[in-house]
DNA sequence: TCGGTGTTGACAAA
DNA sequence: TTTGTCAACACCGA
């Protein structure tokens, strides 16, 4: 049983026993989803869709919101009206993060339906939605609806968000399609979670079925570089800066420093990564979470490790002044634009012109990129020829029948070799 | 077994 | 601004 499951278990059972005393009948729904994970993966055989499309092919008509077409369900709200008090940041265990000013994310369902309504009012934007188009480096004005906390929180009911959408669709002639349309992003959603439901040990690399073993360091100085933005390429920081203070950054940003940490520069294991992001992002969630990561690192649903983000030019395509960059990392905000995405190669006197020493004011790059990243593939190469070595071999032991015994019993685990335990052991500076 | 396809790359060429 | 190339993997359906 998994995470998602056994929430999913406790909660029944809780709710269940509390109304039992109060002679309460209990009706669980799927509702934070739109479709039901283990339905879709029943359909499929008892093995959870590993494509989109193939999940696509398997969903049916998704069922209405409830209080909005199953009149015998009442709406489910929030009553405000009890004055409960709210438990602080610090009660929730989070006393040591601090909450910028400039958060723009105000909670709770009024608010969420606020932005949903504001969002879908825009019935071009709507209709025209396309998710691999947005921009990244938009932050006054964000490129996406920014309800994924809502929906997160339960502040927004993914069934009615999805009834909305359909209400626009129907209003406009012609409209963006998943995967790439808003109601794409829904099954995204919905898709990962049918993964993460039935999918063992699907928070980690060794023994989760579905994820490529590769041999990821556990360089802690690397790691926390990244986490604290101070990796020397502005674009990566400016990021990671961005969703310290904001807690959320653009999805194609999350790619962009994934990308970095992982299989594109540091080689560092995508679970530090995702617990950074599990720890900071105010949507982050169970399952989308460790979908994405594994995704990025090309541990599983991707695997053109070829194709890899650019800590220079990714960024510098969207925001080619440094916007961006300038707002997130002020101590760069006099650098030219030649250099901004490339500070350490701004001759001195321009660094001292803007005030900004690269090494002293700012960091050099912890690792040079073209040298990294090819680095990385070729590990990468060697991982993926030895994943499907062995599941090679073990295929051929399935079909002869041959019984498992020692000599047999290597799996995709051995693939990884252990590094020496507790060889760094600089400690993390707190969050 | 093989060809088509896969939400989101970078770069060069037209 | 759009298209082809790079080098090549995993999954799926015929």
């Amino acid at each position: 049983m998994n995470l998602i499951q056994s929430h999913a278990q406790k909660r029944d059972g809780f709710v269940k026993e509390f109304a039992l005393k109060l002679g309460v009948d209990v009706f669980t729904p799927i509702s934070h989803t739109i479709f039901s994970p283990e339905e879709i993966i029943k359909k499929n055989g008892g093995k959870p869709p590993l494509t989109y499309q193939s999940f696509i092919k398997l969903i049916g008509l998704p069922p209405l919101p409830l209080g909005n077409g199953s009149p015998s369900i009442p709406p489910v709200g929030i009553d405000n009206s009890n004055d409960l008090p709210i438990p602080t940041l610090t009660d929730l265990g989070f006393g040591d993060v601090s909450q910028e000013e400039c958060n723009p994310f105000i909670g709770g369902e009024t608010e969420a339906l606020k932005r949903m309504d504001a969002s879908i009012q825009d019935q071009k934007w709507v209709a025209a939605f396309e998710k691999p188009k947005g921009d990244p480096t938009a932050f006054l004005k964000p490129a996406t609806t920014v309800l994924s906390p809502y929906l997160k929180f339960g502040c927004l009911s993914s069934r009615l968000f999805y009834q909305r959408l359909q209400e626009v669709y129907r209003k406009v002639k012609k409209h963006t399609e998943p995967p790439v349309s808003l109601e794409g992003q829904l099954l995204w959603r919905e898709f990962f979670y049918t993964v993460a439901y039935g999918t063992p040990k699907f928070d980690q690399m060794e023994g989760n079925p579905i994820c490529k073993q590769i041999p990821w360091n556990d360089d802690d100085s690397l790691l926390s570089a990244w986490r604290d933005g101070q990796t020397g390429y502005p674009w990566i920081d400016a990021v990671m800066v961005q969703l310290r203070k904001w807690g959320w950054m653009h999805h194609l940003a999350r790619h962009a420093v994934a990308c970095f940490l992982t299989r594109g520069d540091l080689f560092v294991h995508w679970e530090k990564g995702r617990d950074v992001f599990d720890r900071l992002l105010i949507d982050s969630d169970w399952a989308i979470n460790n979908s994405n990561w594994m995704w990025l690192s090309c541990s599983a649903f991707f695997s053109q490790y070829h194709r890899i983000y650019s800590p220079i030019s990714f960024g510098k395509k969207y925001d080619p002044d440094g916007k961006y960059v300038r707002y997130f990392l002020p101590v760069l905000k006099d650098m030219p634009k030649e250099y901004i995405y490339e500070p350490w190669t701004a001759p001195i006197d321009v660094q001292r012109k803007a005030k900004c020493i690269i090494g002293k004011d700012y960091p050099e790059p912890l690792v040079s990129h073209l040298g990294a990243s090819k680095n990385c593939k070729e590990k990468i190469a060697a991982a993926y020829a030895l994943n499907k070595q062995i599941k090679g071999e073990r295929n051929q032991v399935q079909l002869q029948g041959v019984k498992k015994n020692s000599s047999d019993s290597r799996n995709t685990d051995d693939v990884i070799k252990q590094p020496p335990k507790k060889l760094r052991q600089k400690k993390l500076t707190s969050y």
